[in-house]
RNA sequence: GGGGGCGUGGCGAAGCUGGUUAUCGCGCCGGCCUGUCAAGCCGGAAGCCGCGGGUUCAAGUCCCGUCGCUCCCGCCA
């Protein structure tokens, strides 16, 4: 190997290298034999550089030559020369020159590939995942790693230059079972007792500001024992952000200084800032979403008033039951068919709507559908939902919530079906003003909307407990294209205030104390007012790269099973194992 | 926990309302070829149609079950 060291990559020769003896190290990316002549493109993660084994070159190197195959792993050493004029590649940046070869070593030898390496490969996820290794070899996947190591790059110096301390966090903590599932690792030396693996550093953060570390952040490993999504993960990675002495406005500052430091750095893209903000009723009400995505119009609009007014009972009933009928206009529509509506009704119905009601506007009214119920009204309507002939109104009634999340599921079927979502754009938007508290209808008590820690908004601190429904928080969002990349909130800092939070969730104070008394104490030494936000990594690269998982942007992802298909976790242990761990293992 | 889609040589796909020997492209093996760059041409090997059961004279195709993958609802403070 000593003589055979690389020299150069693969990516960076040039028409001004004309001459020089190189060693160029990398895989066979292809080959093409054409009896006298062949030629190997010669890959590494900088490129691809040609090289040719002339029809004269001696039997030694021909036959070296004629043995190579997919990916095996080689050294050349030969002589840079321009291509023929004819013969210059264009589509590639060493496309000038070739490498004439004059000595060939194989370092290793490569099996039969599973898939070939290539641009965007074919084999579907599961074999990538299992032969993760050769996947990552393309260079789509490359780009992507990268892309992602510039923007952890990005996020560090940007943090840095604003006075921001990265502080590690444990990664075996105690449990604190509200939320989302641990993920339970036993204590070998505390039989029955157990460790969980961090949801967020979400507490830690908050004793860091307490500690008086002022601005914090972290690049931090998340675990969720949830079932996976394209989205989600068992484990992913938050940027995760505190900071003391702050409103939400001071942490939206950071946030748009750091995107816009991220997307400049990464992707030489502007972004306009600051970012739209949205309160959550409002996105609900206009979106049908808490994560509207903005890049098309298609807003939702109430129905209520013409519901009340017409005679169809379905949305008369809604409205005795104190719902929502929210109407959504499809332009140009007017001429789908059932077929069509009903796909559309499909979609309202994953979401809990017991239908999808529809009308189509023609120049004379309304038409078809529930239309008839409607007909002494069709000019007010047309008018207050800014409906024009061959458009077709579809129309949701239901509990508040359930009306507008159907509807929004619809307008974002609608938008795609209209193909009105425009790639390459980024349409960010704060939403803010989310309720502190939801009613869990089947525990009949409330619990925190995102979690115990969050500040209500002033105005609502008062009279907190009379209808916590009503209270919203100092709680927020970040959203991309219809993708949440951050939440975060303004803590609590007052152990009396957080009490009574607990309170109203119906912790008692022993149960309090259990679960995070450790904090409820720090918070007794003086804590500063302070607020945070995570956005989640990996959800962020997925967007930057245009995909739409963010399996796409992990270097080792897991699949929705949350299985490793490449080193096949999890795995079952040896008795010996879990009789150290003094752990019986219930088959059922 | 629930619903939709998929599973066919190593890989990606076709295979209609059941009916000869399961088709195509890539890859693989052998041969030809001095300018290709997804090289080309000729020849060849390779399949228990995810698995189990059923219906039928006959099943890749229909039915039931099961496993795996995937999308979605629930879940994800």
């Amino acid at each position: 190997m000593e003589n055979m060291k690389r020299t150069v990559t693969c990516g960076n020769l040039r028409l001004a290298d004309n001459g020089k003896i190189v060693v160029l190290n990398g895989w066979v990316h292809r080959h093409r034999d054409h009896g006298g002549i062949k030629f190997i493109d010669l890959r590494d993660r900088y490129g691809i550089t040609q090289i040719v084994v002339d029809a004269d070159s001696p039997d030694k190197l021909k036959a070296a030559a004629q043995d190579l195959k997919f990916e095996y792993c080689i050294a050349v050493k030969g002589k840079v020369r321009p291509r023929p004029e004819s013969m210059k590649n264009t589509r590639m940046p060493t496309g000038e020159i070739e490498v004439q070869a004059e000595d060939i070593d194989i370092l290793s030898r490569c099996d039969v590939l599973p898939f070939m390496i290539d641009e965007k490969s074919d084999a579907r996820e599961e074999l990538r995942f299992k032969y993760r290794y050769l996947d990552l070899r393309s260079f789509s996947m490359q780009r992507k790693i990268k892309l992602r190591h510039e923007v952890v790059f990005a996020v560090r110096g940007y943090l840095k230059d604003h006075d921001f301390y990265e502080i590690e966090t444990p990664t075996l903590i105690k449990s604190t079972p509200e939320g989302a599932r641990d993920f339970l690792v036993p204590a070998r030396l505390f039989p029955g007792r157990f460790y969980a693996l961090p949801q967020s550093p979400q507490l830690f953060k908050q004793i860091l500001m307490i500690s008086g570390f002022d601005k914090y952040f972290q690049i931090a490993r998340c675990f969720r024992d949830e079932d996976a999504r394209g989205d989600r993960q068992p484990e992913h990675t938050q940027i995760d952000i505190e900071m003391s002495f702050v409103s939400k406005d001071d942490i939206f500052a950071v946030l748009e200084g750091l995107f816009c430091h991220i997307f400049k750095e990464a992707l030489s893209f502007e972004l306009k800032i600051p970012f739209k903000r949205i309160a959550y009723n409002d996105a609900m009400n206009r979106y049908g979403s808490d994560k509207p995505d903005l890049r098309f119009q298609l807003y939702l609009k109430d129905f209520n008033e013409f519901a009340d007014e017409g005679d169809f009972k379905v949305f008369k009933s809604v409205l005795e039951n104190k719902g929502t009928i929210k109407a959504i206009v499809a332009p140009g529509c007017g001429s789908f068919s059932r077929k069509q509506i009903s796909e559309l009704e499909e979609t309202a119905k994953i979401y809990g709507a017991s239908g999808l009601a529809w009308m189509k506007v023609t120049e004379e009214g309304l038409e078809g559908g529930i239309s008839k119920f409607y007909s002494s009204q069709a000019d007010k309507i047309k008018t207050g939902l800014d409906a024009k002939p061959g458009d077709l109104i579809l129309l949701a009634g239901s509990g508040w919530k359930k009306a507008c999340t159907s509807l929004g599921a619809v307008r974002i079927k609608l938008a795609h079906i209209l193909n009105l979502v425009s790639p390459d754009v980024f349409e960010f938007c704060w939403v803010t003003d989310f309720p502190l508290f939801e009613w869990n209808e089947d525990e009949k008590r409330w619990e925190a909307a995102h979690h115990m820690f969050t500040m209500p908004q002033e105005q609502y601190i008062k009279d907190m407990e009379k209808d916590p429904g009503k209270v919203k928080g100092d709680l927020y969002d970040l959203v991309c294209n219809g993708v949440e990349l951050a939440s975060g909130s303004i803590r609590i800092h007052d152990p009396g205030l957080q009490r009574r939070i607990f309170k109203i969730v119906g912790f008692s104070e022993e149960e309090a104390q259990r679960r995070f008394g450790f904090l409820l104490e720090a918070l007794k030494y003086g804590p500063p007012p302070h607020g945070g936000i995570a956005p989640g990594l990996d959800r962020l690269i997925m967007l930057m790269a245009g995909e739409n998982t963010i399996r796409e942007v992990i270097a080792f992802p897991k699949n929705t099973q949350g299985v490793s298909l490449m080193d096949e976790s999890p795995s079952e242990v040896d008795d010996e194992q879990l009789k150290e761990l003094h752990i019986k293992v219930v088959r059922e």
